[in-house]
DNA sequence: CACATTTGTTAATCTAGTTGAACATACTTT
DNA sequence: AAAGTATGTTCAACTAGATTAACAAATGTG
């Protein structure tokens, strides 16, 4: 079923009861993308946490100059949303489209409600998720303001290898915060080195 | 008390019952620094989540080079700490160092899950917070990305204007990923601007 | 008080990374 | 097959911001 790879990964960090599974079930929708589909558009109140069953989305928004800012990929049980506007209903900063035809499991903002109500384990759930992001996010500060651009790219290879094989450079090079002619050059430099 | 300004923090995001409030005070401890003093040190392992009762402090770690970078500041009903280092047990990245004499209420790890356990909407408190401290962590990506020093700089009197008073100039300037030549060249302008 | 340390400014030089344009390659779509 | 669009490379001119160093001003300390 399409909800295996979520549940497996929940279980990772909570046990669930058959019962549990099956409130969680109900809270929970699944819905396919098309490549260059939009999941959540800089501007609209975000509506659902998503988690990535299968595809790959990249999240970004425009600056105003009109310049695309890629901020995260997703892939294969990763999550993606914009949280800020999820949980203030403000306009959401982001957008994530997908970058091949993409299935998720959408959770809105009352059906995480009820489930932290109704499924003990979750409000821990996604504390510990959210204990990760923010720790990751928090490096990746530091990273970017203490490394140069070469040794970041290195560091996003071997992190993501997958990632770097599934997107195009020049979406990288914008994760990077670079320029995709500098990727280049970086990634010409290091062909010679090798 | 010392922690009335904790027990007003916590409330305005979860109510707390009296045995509830005496579980939370049996688990927390209050400590004084003096200015100069480190709350965690890079290398070591974080062994607490600290709310600032009173104080300040800067989060920042050295580079290969030596440099020193900060990653934030906290004062008064802020919380610091090397998240990452608490929950990994793997040395810290980070270091906190008082900037002022300041007092801080600190949990342990094994404090913070006794109360996960035992005080029902502490769980939930945590996921809130960490919720809001993730948005604002990938915010503060976009913003290096995105918008060149000076309007970060601008952004960030308007965010933090009681920060901008309280601490020098180049811890500034290191916050926002500058030199602090540079930031002093920025506010030379706006003075002219102004 | 004088002296040292911390903090802030100004100016010259240097560099990592940008911008833009021209060209190459591949993948779609008609 | 032709033509368009998405992706990737290379080069030259340019700029945001770093680095170094010298000097003020402010603050702390014996």
């Amino acid at each position: 079923m399409e909800l295996t790879s979520l549940i497996s990964y929940i279980t990772r960090f909570i046990t669930l009861s058959e019962k549990e599974t099956d409130i969680l079930i109900e809270h929970v929708k699944c819905r396919t993308y098309q490549k260059g589909q939009y999941i959540v558009q800089q501007g609209d109140v975000c509506r659902y946490e998503n988690f990535v069953i299968s595809g790959c989305t990249k999240t970004f928004f425009l600056d105003e100059d009109g310049r695309e800012h890629v901020v995260m990929f997703a892939i294969e049980n990763w999550w993606t949303s914009d949280l800020g506007s999820l949980i203030s209903k403000q306009p959401a900063d982001y957008n994530v489209q997908c970058l091949e035809k993409t299935m998720v499991a959408q959770f809105t903002y009352e059906a995480l409600e009820r489930l932290y109500d109704e499924v003990p384990g979750f409000e821990r759930l996604f504390r510990i998720i959210l204990q990760k992001a923010f720790a990751a996010s928090q490096k990746r500060i530091i990273l970017n303001h203490s490394v140069p651009a070469k040794e970041r790219y290195l560091k996003f290879r071997m992190q993501y290898p997958e990632i770097e094989q599934r997107v195009p450079q020049y979406l990288i090079a914008s994760y990077l915060g670079i320029s995709k002619q500098f990727l280049s050059k970086i990634r010409a430099q290091l062909v010679y080195e090798e």
